[in-house]
Parts: structure tokens; sequence; C-alpha cells
DNA sequence: CCCGGAACCTGAAGGC
DNA sequence: TGCCTTCAGGTTCCGG
């Protein structure tokens, strides 16, 4: 599933390749897809401007135009963008046909989202910090913690709190600080919200030097899988036993979302 | 404030 | 083999 390291190696593959290039048609065949504007606006709109840059903010893409608004796109859960195709490809949401390439926005349950908007805070206004800007201190962390007393796992997932963290990552962060899932959020003492704090940067770090990871449909632009999950200790190893201590991987659920820890090295 | 559940979707996996 | 159910999880919304 996209989370801030497949965002974060997704954008960096396609800036090369389309940045700079011009936009010469767009087909949308899943309106649903499209938040705002109208189908015919959004098509009228981007056809002959130009792409000028593409920015990340938590899992949402910004594409900078040469006009005065911003394309901003969400994955979601099965979301890919592929250049051309390799000819079978279903589940096609959208193309974006541009002057070198056509981009392809391929979603097999149809869950990611497009917008067109002048105001991008319209769409990302509310997001939490960005894990790896400088300004993600351990204090910023203490004070969004502190605010809290839902499952520690529960909030890394919110995007209101931190940005770009989804539920792989947030099970790797708190493996890597050592922390039970279920811990509430504001029981978290210093020493675990300053190794928090460097675990969340670690793992997405090592997220993205991995390329992202491949557990579902996630694809680099040009195909290839991510290998990012070939260094998780914890997520989606079910039935696995930990690196660490050999104890066997439990698996839980907070809020409906399946979270795997180590029961030994993470206790209550 | 916090939680659970539903909704949006499709395909994979498991049970019988 | 095949039908049926459940699960997967990013985000938003709604009700208790």
């Amino acid at each position: 599933m996209p989370e801030l390291p497949e965002v974060e190696t997704i954008k960096n593959a396609l800036v090369p390749v389309v940045v700079g290039q011009s936009i010469v048609d767009v087909e949308l065949f899943w309106q649903k897809a499209l938040s705002k504007p109208s189908p015919d606006e959004f098509r009228r709109e981007l056809i002959g401007q130009t792409l000028e840059g593409i920015r990340r903010r938590g899992k949402y893409f910004l594409f900078d135009l040469s006009g005065d608004k911003t394309m901003i796109l969400h994955l979601k859960m099965t979301g890919a963008l592929l250049f051309e195709t390799n000819s079978d490809q279903k589940h096609i949401t959208a193309i974006f046909r541009l002057n070198g390439t056509d981009l392809y926005f391929i979603d097999q349950r149809k869950f990611g989202s497009l917008w067109l908007v002048k105001d991008e805070q319209e769409v990302i206004g509310k997001l939490g910090p960005e894990p790896l800007d400088n300004n993600f201190t351990p204090g910023l962390l203490s004070q969004v913690v502190n605010r809290h007393s839902i499952p520690i796992k529960a909030l890394l997932c919110d995007q209101h709190a931190v940005a770009g963290i989804g539920n792989m990552y947030a099970d790797e962060a708190l493996f890597a600080a050592r922390i039970h899932p279920l811990k509430r959020a504001k029981d978290l003492n210093i020493s675990e919200i300053n190794g928090l704090h460097d675990s969340i940067i670690e793992v997405l770090e090592r997220g993205i030097r991995h390329n992202g990871a491949s557990i579902s449909t996630y694809r680099l632009p040009d195909g290839a899988e991510g290998m990012a999950h070939t260094q998780f200790q914890v997520a989606h190893r079910r039935g696995e036993v930990c690196l660490t201590c050999g104890s066997p991987i439990t698996r839980i659920s907070i809020r409906g979302r399946g979270t795997y820890f180590c029961p030994h090295c993470q206790p209550e």
C-alpha cells in the first residue's frame, strides 16, 4: 500500500522523465476518482499545460502546472502510476498523454483520488507535520502525542497527527522503538517519544532507500517492484518469528487495521 | 474525546 | 472444482 516511502519513490522516478513535458490529452475512465472539478473542466484545463514540477506531501502527489492550479493525486490502497503499460493493464482510472510519455493511473480498487485546485490547502491543509522535514523534532512529536489518549498505533496512522505514515510503517516504527502498539499515546514517556521519533525517520528512510514495499500492487513507474518489504521486522510477517528474539509475531486488530508486533520485544 | 462500523471497490485466500 | 465468505487497509463520515 503506498505510504510515504512509496509515494516519495514514485515521485523521484517521475520527476526526471515527465517534468518539462506538456499535457497533450487526458482520458478519464473512472469519473468518480475525480473530486474536483468536472471531468470536462479537468480535461480542458489540463490540456496544453506544462508539468513544471512534482512534490509530495504526506501520501499526496502535487503536480505543479504552468497554469495557476495544482493537480493533486492520491493512490489510496491499490493505485499506481506507470509509464506506458504492459498491454493488458486493467483497472485504468486515467491516462495522461504527454508529449514524450504516456502516464497511466492504474487502480484496482478504484479508491484513488484526483483534484485540480487553485488552493492546494483545501486538500492537504489539515495534514500533520512531515516526518522527514527538519521541523519534525522530538518536541513536536511530543506535542502531538500528548494531546491524545488513543492507541499510539492509531495515532501514527492518523494523517492529521503525522503525515505519510500508514499501517506498515507504523508497525515497523513501533517495533524499532520497542513500544506496544496499544499503548495510549499520552502514556509514552520522554525517552519513548525520543526513540519513536528516531524510529519513524529510520524506517521511512530505509523504505525510501529500498524503493518502497511491494506488499500488494505497489510498483515503480517502470513496473519494477520495490524491496523495502524485505527489510520489514514485523509488518505482514504473519506466522513468522521475531528476528530479534525468536518469539512468534502476533497479529491483532487496532481500529480495524491488522497490526503486527512482537509481544516480547514490545511488552505492554 | 474516543470508538466502532460503514462506505468506497476488487481480487486473493480460506472453508466447506 | 466451485461457491461463498472473509479479508486486505487509506480516508471520510456517522452514530453512540
